[in-house]
DNA sequence: GATGATTTGTACGTATGTATA
DNA sequence: ATATACATACGTACAAATCAT
């Protein structure tokens, strides 16, 4: 008889499951989509309480958070979850076009020909998007093509820090953001990027990289001048 | 009256100490100085009775190191320090020259005039400790000047980041590897990197970090395979 | 500024999962 | 393959620190 609670997938690895690694995984993914917003306080008996575990468990996902930047933790003092000053936020953009950069450039000359062609498939269905005029799945798929970017560095620390600074950005993005008029130049910034890697232009590709990124700042910008 | 136990200099912020946090310290100084060796187990009990706590604060410190890379942990498998294979440290040395890079480039036009004197100070006692040759000073010396380099970028994350992958390289880096050769050669490379951030040179700077990170894994390797 | 309420930090016991015979 | 030994994962109680009054 097999594991009820097992995977479909017989072949994904099966790692005992933890509560503290459940818990990390719920809380990062409610802190990313927004529901646990900035600053909110994290109460370690109000969150066992809500998971119906004790606070072990819980304490321990929370300084699993704190390690990656998504949660704070002040001794004695509770956990929130993270906030950014504009300062802080324009370090972390700053970070990601220097990173995501890196990613590119190193993937210019290390993905292989079936990862060449996977990214510019999904670039050719974010283009779909585009005319389609759907940002929910544009911005969805936005992150696959970044990802399959950090992936082909073929370096897998560059691959996490990058993507780790990714997410402690994404609790600030919000969906008003992604206008029509955004999807559209971040296409064309996305085409530039994708003729570098696939000529295996290293420094083009770094570049192109770096300066769409900080349109992304820039755009972001603009929306947080409207709050 | 004063905590007894409170810093020599009241300005710096006094953290409440915590155990946990002086165990992480400490451990990670004990593994970074190669007295914990990779591979080796840390058992939690064993830990807790060496320092004179229980079982908890140990737990949450090996979390926090787990969460750095200098400790591997499988669940209920318990931990070890963490072994890196020749794929992965060739792969960590690769990210670490890029990072550099990035930082230098970026300390090229960020630094201030004071942070260019005083990098230009820890060069040149540098310089005096090749010709005096005192490889354990210069050693110790040469982490203060890359992390110049990183505080230099003005950039938090960025710094952080380098500094913890460089961290996670140090329990795999011995006494033996420092010979005079290295050192003599080190400070050349230094000089080319000090000499394009003072003339804010970000191209230069960041080339010449990561080719001099280069020849550092080159004489790592060398190294290895005496081993 | 002292006191009490509240929350975190630590200790320790039990349950559960892993590895070995 | 089953059982046994062992270390970890979790739960719970208490101590210590913070903050509110």
């Amino acid at each position: 008889m097999t594991d009820p609670d097992g995977p479909a997938d017989p072949l994904l690895e099966r790692r005992s499951r933890t509560r503290t690694e459940d818990l990390r995984l719920q809380l990062a993914d409610e802190i990313v989509r927004g529901d646990l917003a900035p600053g909110m306080a994290l109460d370690e008996m109000r969150i066992a309480a809500r998971f119906g575990v004790s606070r072990t468990p819980v304490r321990e996902a929370l300084r699993q958070l704190a390690a990656s930047g998504l949660v704070e933790i002040r001794p004695h003092r509770g956990a929130v979850v993270a906030r950014l000053s504009t300062e802080k936020l324009h370090e972390l953009f700053v970070a990601m076009a220097e990173l995501e950069a890196v990613c590119a450039g190193l993937a210019a000359v290390a993905m292989t020909p079936n990862e060449r062609r996977a990214l510019e498939e999904i670039h050719e269905l974010l283009r779909d998007l585009v005319r389609a005029g759907d940002p929910q799945r544009y911005h969805e798929l936005n992150e696959s093509f970044h990802t399959a970017v950090y992936l082909g560095s073929h370096n897998g620390h560059l691959a996490e820090v990058t993507l780790a600074t990714r997410v402690r950005l994404q609790p600030f993005r919000r969906a008003q953001f992604r206008t029509l008029g955004r999807l559209s130049r971040s296409y064309m910034e996305h085409d530039d990027i994708v003729r570098a890697i696939l000529r295996a232009d290293r420094d083009a590709a770094s570049l192109a990289m770096r300066d769409h990124i900080g349109t992304v700042e820039t755009a972001f910008g603009e929306y947080i001048d409207m709050l």
